[in-house]
RNA sequence: GGCCCCAUAGUCUAGCGGUUAGGACGUCGGCCUCUCACGCCGAAAUCUCGGGUUCAAUUCCCGAUGGGGUCACCA
């Protein structure tokens, strides 16, 4: 049996699709699993411009998840150049064998042409068969047409009867009528040569085994089969995956309807989420660079790696009936192509991130701090570099914080007030909880039980608080939610004397004091 | 419209003739608690429809319906 190698195949666009990313997966995965090889292969056969840059973070987003290939860009290989703009004058050597098989011919129609007969075929409500009346047979005809103004193409000189049955991995064998295919274009009057042609001779130079991609390649396979047979490679196992969909329903996912997504209600969470955090750190966005959509998003806002690949492994394919969360060897160990789900599935941005906060509840301590300073330093929460005091104080919020941190990026969200003088009162809380008849009384006081404790860490605080309200005769609830909001501005957040400890004695004095002064000032 | 694919709760899925249709996300309720998050407990919610085949269909076959993909000198 000849090695499993299979390959992923981006073009250039300049940012990495989360449907791709399962794709490729699912191919990496394969080759994984048998031993084989996986490689990357670009598709800019029509891309000219800045190959490289829209290149760059497409490689960039595949190093950031793991997904390593063998082959291909940055690595080299036996079977270089993988990409398809400087394969050119393979492609020609293959049309040439083609032609001369007679499995093509040179065809000097005109758009216009293709179309009239196009048309005639549907008044007449028979399926469209194009005449091949422009196909020149000989350099005399080439030279007539090319007289007239013509600018020929080559085409594929397709089956007109019997049927194909294509074995497909993910779906059973699937039936298509010869009939019903049309003279496809191969290279056109520029020479330049068409996607098709280019996919199936690098599949075979590639000596690629099992071409695993997204169901919409599924009608375009006759063709490609055609030129398979007609260039007399053999064939490689296909596998057709259903694709990803958009959130709440069955249309595949696209790159470019983010206005559409947002009206979705866990994928508009999921956007504003990050762009809280993308504002905090003054990242400049735009629909382009910063939608769910792309998996730079999830890079910017702080996600885990694992935690989308486990997200989208088990978007359409599946263990058994209980398993959700795989370690990567897992997933190699157990991947099939078999267990692969026929159906497209919605991407869902909700289940995403319970995926996500499953894996940052077993990221160590020390790692949520590395990864959080980045984000507090562009946010100018702490200095930069952060000197070894403020990286304990780190250390502290982010233990404190604890499971409230479900990306990284949350520690300028959900940790700010515990940096600086000044915090971000959210007004609703305020009106609730310290204007509040009693509220600032009680607050008031406080503070001047508050302003005389020589001890502030959080045990003795909390000590020593009950016995003011003991002496007080109020309950802790009475007296715990106009601090927290004058104090943290929020009225959620980790246990109030945690809090209150963390910002130290002197801030929240400051704190408390203009919580007064904006209680009394104008409700 | 032609061709092709698909069809279990709102979403992701298990199921491969006989199950109280299992799990997860989400939702709702409760517990924990100074709030939130975590955690725990519980609840509501699914086999698209119609014909067959069979003693028995969510499961097999056919059809309908619905959803989607694709029909370029794009990839």
């Amino acid at each position: 049996m000849s090695p499993i190698r299979t390959r992923f195949a981006p073009s250039p666009t300049g940012f990495l699709h989360i449907g791709g990313v399962r794709t490729a997966l699912f191919n990496w995965l394969f080759s994984r699993r048998h031993g084989g090889h996986f490689l990357l292969r670009i598709d800019d056969t029509d891309q000219q411009r800045n190959v490289e840059a829209a290149l760059a973070p497409i490689l960039h987003g595949f190093h950031w998840l793991g997904i390593e290939w063998d082959e291909g860009p940055e690595v080299g290989g036996p079977h270089a150049p993988y990409f398809q703009s400087q394969r050119h004058a393979r492609y020609q050597a293959a049309v040439d064998q083609i032609l001369a098989g007679g499995f093509a011919y040179r065809d000097y129609s005109a758009t216009e042409d293709m179309e009239a007969e196009r048309k005639e075929a549907e008044r007449a409500g028979r399926p469209f068969q194009y005449s091949r009346r422009f196909l020149a047979n000989t350099p005399e005809d080439q030279a007539r047409f090319e007289a007239e103004g013509r600018r020929g193409v080559v085409r594929l000189k397709m089956p007109r009867e019997g049927t194909l049955v294509i074995p497909d991995l993910v779906r059973g064998e699937v039936e298509f009528r010869w009939a019903e295919e049309q003279d496809h274009v191969i290279q056109r009057a520029d020479g330049s040569f068409i996607y098709h042609l280019a996919s199936v001779v690098d599949d075979h130079d590639f000596a690629i085994s099992h071409v695993i991609r997204a169901e919409e390649h599924l009608s375009n396979t006759p063709r490609q089969i055609f030129i398979v047979q007609s260039l007399g490679y053999p064939l490689p196992a296909y596998a057709h995956l259903p694709y990803v969909a958009e959130p709440g329903s069955k249309r595949k996912l696209s790159k470019r309807k983010l206005e559409a997504y947002l009206k979705n209600v866990d994928f508009a969470k999921v956007h504003a989420h990050g762009l809280a955090i993308a504002q905090a750190i003054g990242l400049a966005v735009t629909p382009e660079t910063f939608n769910p959509v792309t998996v730079d998003f999830y890079e910017q806002v702080g996600y885990l790696p694992e935690a989308i690949i486990n997200y989208l492994l088990l978007l359409g394919w599946s263990l058994d009936d209980k398993t959700e969360f795989l370690s990567r060897e897992q997933m190699i160990e157990n991947f099939s192509l078999e267990r692969v789900t026929k159906g497209p599935a919605s991407f869902d941005p909700a289940k995403l991130m319970a995926f996500q906060a499953h894996y940052m509840q077993s990221v160590p301590p020390s790692v949520k701090v590395a990864r959080a300073i980045p984000y507090l330093e562009r946010a100018r929460l702490v200095e930069s570099p952060v000197t070894p005091a403020t990286e304990q104080r780190i250390a502290r919020v982010v233990e404190v914080l604890a499971d409230r941190l479900k990306v990284f990026g949350d520690i300028v969200i959900q940790g700010a007030f515990f940096f600086g003088d000044e915090v971000a009162i959210d007004e609703k809380a305020f009106t609730k909880r310290v204007r509040a008849p009693g509220a600032a009384e009680r607050l008031a006081d406080y503070r001047q039980w508050l302003a005389v404790r020589s001890a502030f860490d959080a045990a003795t605080l909390e000590q020593e608080t009950q016995a003011f309200l003991v002496a007080k005769g109020i309950a802790l609830g009475e007296i715990v939610h106009a601090v927290r909001v004058a104090v943290t501005g929020s009225s959620s957040g980790p246990g109030l004397f945690d809090c209150l400890s963390l910002i130290g004695q002197e801030t929240c004095l400051r704190r408390i004091d203009r919580a007064l002064e904006k209680a009394r000032s104008a409700a």
